[in-house]
DNA sequence: CTAGGGTTAG
């Protein structure tokens, strides 16, 4: 009879093995284990429980390792080491824990390629306290078992544990290795911290393995660096797809989108192919700069992924993002599968949009579910409460967040809440409110307060609040301008030219207004006043006395209160905006949709405008501004005049 | 036995 043990390589076992067990695996296994009448055959049952390991039959190499435990026995480390690679596919933890106990059983002692394993182990299953149990046990410690620990601290909030394990392991005298380094890099809780890192690994000569390269491009990128990253990279000679991926997803991260495009098409050129990460970094980089068209045709390409979330909620967020949820709609509704993002991403388009209505069915709908929300999604539901006034609604949602969901209110829901009320004229309940705070306000908080005055020309309340932003964010152009302006309304001459002179000394400038429009895969730009484009000017022109024939009158009264957006400036009649329209109207074929984008808030004489301007041409506008969009037709816009 | 890249708000 053929004995298992001829067989020394693992898969001559597994093949063996196979064929029995197609055969007759019934008649070969109780043959063995019953021998008439000699004794138990050892090599036996370490040869089966090994075949078990390598079948990945759990049930029955457990049952083998009590045989073997039983008997004293004890397989070499590659065949434990396969059966705890099956634990951690499983997820059997306790299993686990009977093969750590087996190895240490009867003063055995495996080798430090076995608790590696355990190692691992434990920090899959993320008990890393049993992982630093074993860990501290240890007799020797290899390069491998300290960086198991690391990547493990590393990856978990105890960053400063994953470096103070580096430091004890260098003057243990280990070098650490790529695998070490790549991983320690996010442990970085300071930028002086990552630089030292890179220090060393340049100094040992890592710098140029392309897992410690993206680790560092990645990181360097998450601490807002991308610009150094993208020097290291341009540097370097070789990348991979991921190294790619790791320089674009940091640039898009960084809300830089057309350097995230253009390194993208550097990569096409160096003859790479896209993969999900990279789609989903480039679909981030066109939502940042409203290009739906581009987005479009990326969705082509995620069709290849379709099975993929992550990407599927990029996309997502890109068509809400880019105003259209028409397309928004129906990627949603086909998505095989939807997580928290998802849910959130919808609701918080809808919100944004105009659609507050919809967002909180949606966000009903999710609850019936059984989708639990998170931060962001109650931030969302609140959110589209806030546009749309409805502070019932947005009451309740807020009070029972925490029993209801679970959701601590932070100082973003406050934000949320004290925008709800203050638009609301409950100033005063608002003003409580901030007071009330678990969480100290920030100056987005304040500048909710700020805003709600501003609607309601509350100005004590406002300077109030105006200082408090100033004193928390003192670079907040528009505060300045704001609180200059109510002090200017008040008379109060002194105080509101001590507050230009601040300005002046801080060197603090107004963002000029820019609005963005894509025409055939080209990207159009108007600044305040551009005068490059006389042709532009004089349509505008023309559509201005149009529109005065209907009865529009430019709207220059707001004139305190409109900061934020480009209201100050006196050619209020070529905001950047309006030159983008009009661009959009003249290009752009008869029924297309003009679509902008501005960096500034929308100011009230071009939401008029823009909905006279609809109804005038038969023509869908959509503007978004940083907070809102605006979709204008026949006249009317989609946020209900309640931005 | 150990390593790198992607999604919702601000």
């Amino acid at each position: 009879m053929k004995r298992m043990s001829r067989f020394k390589c693992p898969m001559a076992v597994l093949n063996v093995a196979l064929q029995l067990r197609r055969f007759d695996s019934v008649r070969v296994f109780e043959g063995r284990t019953r021998p008439c009448g000699s004794k138990i055959d050892h090599r036996d049952i370490v040869d089966e429980f090994t075949m078990y390991c390598y079948q990945k039959d759990l049930p029955n190499a457990m049952k083998a390792l009590e045989s073997m435990q039983k008997h004293k026995l004890w397989a070499n480390s590659i065949t434990y080491s396969e059966l705890i690679k099956c634990c951690i596919a499983r997820g059997a933890v306790e299993l686990g824990k009977r093969v750590h106990h087996h190895v240490f059983l009867d003063g055995y002692e495996p080798k430090t390629f076995l608790i590696n394993s355990l190692l691992n182990m434990y920090v899959k299953f993320n008990l890393l306290d049993d992982a630093e149990f074993l860990f501290d046990r240890m007799l020797v410690r290899n390069v491998v078992s300290w960086t198991t620990m690391i990547v493990a601290y590393s990856n978990s909030e105890y960053k400063c544990k994953a470096l103070r394990m580096l430091i004890m392991m260098l003057r243990d005298g280990v070098q650490p290795n790529m695998y070490t380094y790549s991983s320690v890099l996010r442990a970085s809780e300071e930028i002086s911290t990552l630089k030292q890192l890179h220090c060393c690994i340049i100094k040992v000569g890592l710098e140029l393995d392309v897992f410690v390269r993206s680790a560092l491009i990645d990181v360097y990128c998450k601490w807002g660096e991308p610009k150094s990253a993208l020097l290291m990279f341009d540097e370097m000679g070789t990348s991979d797809i991921v190294v790619w991926n790791s320089i674009i997803g940091g640039f898009s991260q960084n809300s830089d989108g057309e350097e995230a495009l253009d390194l993208f098409i550097r990569m096409k050129r160096s003859g790479f192919w896209a993969d999900q990460s990279t789609l989903t970094s480039v679909l981030r980089g066109c939502t940042s700069l409203a290009l739906l068209e581009l987005g479009r045709q990326v969705h082509v390409h995620v069709i290849k992924f379709d099975r993929d979330l992550v990407l599927n909620n990029a996309l997502l967020d890109m068509y809400c993002k880019c105003g259209s949820l028409k397309d928004a709609d129906s990627v949603f509704a086909r998505m095989v599968a939807k997580d928290v993002i998802s849910w959130s991403t919808m609701i918080i388009g809808l919100a944004q949009n105009g659609y507050s209505r919809k967002a909180i069915d949606l966000f009903e709908a999710m609850r019936g579910s059984g989708m639990k929300p998170n931060y962001i999604t109650v931030l969302g539901v609140l959110f589209a409460c806030s546009h749309a006034g409805l502070v019932k609604e947005g009451r309740c949602y807020f009070e029972s967040m925490k029993t209801d969901f679970g959701v601590d209110p932070g100082k973003e829901h406050y934000g949320c809440m004290i925008d709800l009320l203050g638009r609301a004229g409950k100033l005063d309940e608002a003003k409580k409110l901030i007071h009330e705070m678990k969480c100290e306000p920030d100056a987005v908080t304040w500048r909710a307060l700020l805003g709600a005055c501003r609607v309601h020309r509350d100005l004590d309340l406002a300077e109030y609040a105006a200082k408090k932003v100033l004193s928390l964010d003192p670079c907040d152009a528009g505060t300045y301008t704001l609180l200059s302006n109510i002090y200017a309304n008040s008379q109060r001459w002194d105080e509101a030219a001590k507050l230009r002179g601040l300005m002046r000394d801080r060197g603090i400038k107004k963002e000029p207004g820019c609005s963005w429009i894509e025409i055939d895969k080209q990207v159009h730009a108007f600044t305040l006043g551009d005068n490059a484009h006389p042709e532009i000017h004089q349509e505008l022109g023309r559509f201005v006395r149009r529109l005065k024939e209907e009865g529009y009158v430019p709207d220059t009264s707001f004139v305190y209160q409109d900061v934020e957006g480009e209201q100050m400036e006196n050619s209020l009649a070529y905001h950047s905006e309006k030159l983008a329209i009009v661009f959009g109207i003249m290009r752009l074929p008869k029924g297309k949709t003009v679509r902008i984008r501005k960096n500034l808030r929308i100011c009230g004489d071009c939401h008029v405008f823009a909905k006279l301007l609809s109804k005038m041409e038969g023509r869908s506008i959509i503007v978004r501004d940083p907070v809102r969009y605006h979709h204008f037709q026949d006249g009317a816009c989609s946020c209900g005049d309640y931005w």
